[in-house]
DNA sequence: CGAGCGATTGAAAAGACTCAACCACCGTGG
DNA sequence: CCACGGTGGTTGAGTCTTTTCAATCGCTCG
């Protein structure tokens, strides 16, 4: 659904952005050519398979970056917060999406068209290292990812995935004694990569030992340095 | 072991490699502040944990990154061919290598320092943007095995791996009909990531249903067809 | 109220791993 | 020349993790 404009220039997530690689007649270039769209909770930004017409800014709410495998499970790649930009690999190397974008909750996200996009990059070095870098990060965490998923147990993945949603989401300035999150256990399941029943037996066992809460589709972390260690992390 | 100086301008690998973006001044430039050095099979070029001082380029010889996961088994993210680049997502994110270079047989490799390759790297932006192009393939080749290692079982796994190796591996000028290559069983096994028990069985399998010959470590793809529908490649 | 979705639990089965023993080959040094 | 050690390959047996299937439950929404 379209919704009101949104200005880039006085936007609060910049700062977390690639965007703060922008100078303010660039931003204004942005806001004068994006649109602005929020989803509700399910809704698909894009599909796996399509062709990328622009990239997208995450303004609020969380996004799922999945993929579905041969048999159709769903694969989470990503989880995504306000401030980040998602399609851009498939926009920077002219290809097909490779994961599809679904809200996970109502979200807010801007859409910037290829052209407008290209036309910054060109003359902002900063912005283009930026990307850079930003595909630098993403792919050493999925080639970690791809080492653990061979090798580690699904408990040390869950305990892992539980301490990513941590780092992804708790508010850093307002940081809460607990972090608490809502996901379906399905999606838990997709994060880490496996069944779901799995998951819902792993976390009553973390519940049991009082790693975490779980009421419901809320979960709660109470021993986040004891899930680091057993999702043996920095070993 | 330092080896004789190689040059990039008449390097016959150079169009299959990023430096095909290059000007002939800026090939002289590489030529003479690289250094070429061999490597023997089993030899390491690069650490993981290390810090990368410029990046290396494969003039000769196959080479395998990998990852030690964290209970000591190896993952292998990724094999490279001549004209292949290694050692930039690190020197691009001025982070520490995130996985380790070794010569899997005797293999030549330019290393080309930082300075050097960022002087060029500045004025060079078909060059930025190729760098760019190859980060996003692999980003999206890793996302893509992430997905696969969670789901696929390994036999499907290790027919793909089979594909790749060919892909990668097999020479497109004078493709023979039937394409062998050499790897330990313990290698693939890292490259499908399981136990090398599995890949043996497996293998054994394989060879029954005519689907390849194995002699030792020679191993020869009969069906490529048949591989690529085990594999799900395409589903 | 009934449908539907998500969560939960149990039981059985399958896939893969580990462990252990053994073999085959190769190069070395006595 | 041959015994030796080392590396890599093979095989079998047993075990364990994880998946799959099936049934049940609770909740929300139309």
């Amino acid at each position: 659904m379209k919704t009101k404009q949104l200005h880039c220039e006085t936007c609060k997530t910049r700062g977390d952005s690639l965007l703060h690689f922008c100078h303010q007649n660039e931003l204004e270039n942005l806001s004068e050519n994006k649109t602005c769209t929020t989803y509700k909770a399910g809704q698909v930004i894009f599909h796996e398979g399509s062709m990328p017409v622009g990239l997208f800014c995450v303004n609020s709410g969380k996004i799922k970056l999945h993929k579905m495998g041969s048999d159709g499970k769903e694969q989470i790649i990503r989880l995504v917060k306000p401030g980040d930009f998602i399609g851009y690999r498939a926009l920077m190397s002219s290809s097909p999406f490779s994961a599809s974008a679904t809200a996970l909750e109502e979200a807010a996200i801007c859409f910037i068209p290829k052209a407008t996009f290209f036309s910054i990059l060109k003359y902002n070095s900063a912005l283009s290292e930026g990307l850079m870098k930003l595909l630098c990060a993403n792919l050493e965490e999925s080639e970690r990812r791809l080492t653990e998923m061979a090798y580690k147990p699904v408990r040390e993945r869950l305990a892992e995935a539980l301490i990513m949603i941590k780092n992804t989401y708790e508010d850093k300035e307002f940081a809460e004694p607990e972090f608490s999150f809502s996901i379906t256990r399905e999606d838990l399941a997709g994060f880490v990569g496996t069944a779901k029943e799995t998951v819902i037996r792993l976390l009553s066992d973390m519940k049991k030992e009082g790693l975490i809460k779980a009421d419901g589709r809320k979960i709660t972390i109470l021993e986040p340095e004891k899930l680091i260690h057993i999702s043996k992390m920095y070993d």
